[in-house]
DNA sequence: AATTGGGTCAACCGCCCGGGA
DNA sequence: GTCCCGGGCGGTTGACCCAAT
């Protein structure tokens, strides 16, 4: 986009409007903005470039506020804790940058965005580990052994690529949702039948959440439970060292799993929610643990 | 010196949601 | 219930930069 006229012959117009200036911004409209922002606050983008003096859409006044002249905004290379969290961050919420983005301090979700895409999904493939899902990459290739042995066993065997969930799913999906955040997601949960405890593959510890909960009636669960257990989660992450245990934990969830329904007995039995239908309208499944999304 | 190819990241696109009329 | 508008989101694009050839 550092070459409007090019750019603007290979993709159509944000806005129909004629006479929209498109491509980068020059030091003189970022300060039209920054000046008109000031002055008047933020908000009612689509008038504001009018009001501003600019020749802008209004969506496009709103990235490179957002993005680049907020003074809130941090420029600069992320920092190692950043990057830490940040995988931690995804790991747990996938690509919902923004809330990524609202955990650490002066970074904007297109900043994280990039930095995931262009530094940290490599580095986790070069790893070994499939930046989506966080787990091995030979998961179906036993033979390319060294990945394996030197990665922890997934925690579940979702297909990456399928919406439907193997047989022998090890994860339940419970919604989670803190509406101050406008903010939905999901935990991995083990479920205990005999003492209808849970815990999530974190490690942590929940009390009973029927199973009506996990099979369908999800909203009460999520309403009255799950939503400060999830934030505190959340914090958790941040400040606590969970990271630097987590996959001794997961190897030891799972291990135990498998041993215990081998066994049939004291079975940490595999829950899926059976229907994400009761979530939603029969899209994929990532949608309808993001209802907001498409 | 010229070319090539990969990395980077600002900017745009299309879509969706919530609120108000 | 429907429509419109403002706002927000994740995904994608493509110009620029720079090292390698």
């Amino acid at each position: 986009m550092r070459n409007p006229s090019s750019a603007s012959a290979t993709k159509t117009p944000c806005c129909s409007k004629v006479g929209i200036k498109r491509g980068p911004w020059t030091p003189e409209e970022d300060e039209l903005l920054a000046n008109y922002i000031n002055r008047a606050g933020e908000g009612r983008w689509r008038t504001l470039p009018k009001r501003a003096g600019l020749l802008r859409c209004g969506k496009s006044c709103r990235l490179r506020w957002m993005n680049y002249l907020r003074p809130s905004v941090k420029r600069g290379r992320i920092a190692p804790d950043e990057e830490d969290l940040i995988l931690r961050l995804h790991r747990l919420l996938g690509n919902r940058w923004s809330l990524i983005a609202g955990r650490i301090p002066g970074r904007t979700d297109n900043e994280i965005k990039n930095y995931w895409n262009t530094h940290l999904s490599k580095k986790l493939i070069s790893q070994g580990i499939d930046p989506r899902t966080h787990k091995p990459l030979n998961l179906t290739n036993p033979s390319s052994s060294e990945l394996s042995q030197s990665n922890p066993p997934p925690t579940s065997n979702r297909n990456p690529n399928s919406d439907s969930f193997e047989p022998e799913e090890t994860a339940a999906m419970i919604t989670s949702k803190n509406p101050q955040e406008k903010f939905t997601t999901t935990k991995e949960v083990l479920v205990d039948k005999a003492s209808g405890n849970w815990r999530d593959s974190e490690g942590f510890m929940g009390e009973q959440p029927n199973s009506s909960h996990l099979h369908g009636n999800g909203g009460d669960y999520m309403e009255n439970c799950n939503e400060d257990i999830f934030s505190s989660f959340l914090d958790s992450l941040i400040n606590d060292n969970v990271f630097a245990n987590q996959h001794q934990q997961q190897a030891n969830i799972v291990v135990s799993t498998q041993q215990q329904t081998f066994n049939h007995e004291n079975i940490w039995e595999a829950e899926v929610v059976s229907s994400m239908a009761a979530f939603g309208n029969g899209q994929n499944s990532l949608n309808n643990i993001h209802p907001s999304r498409s």
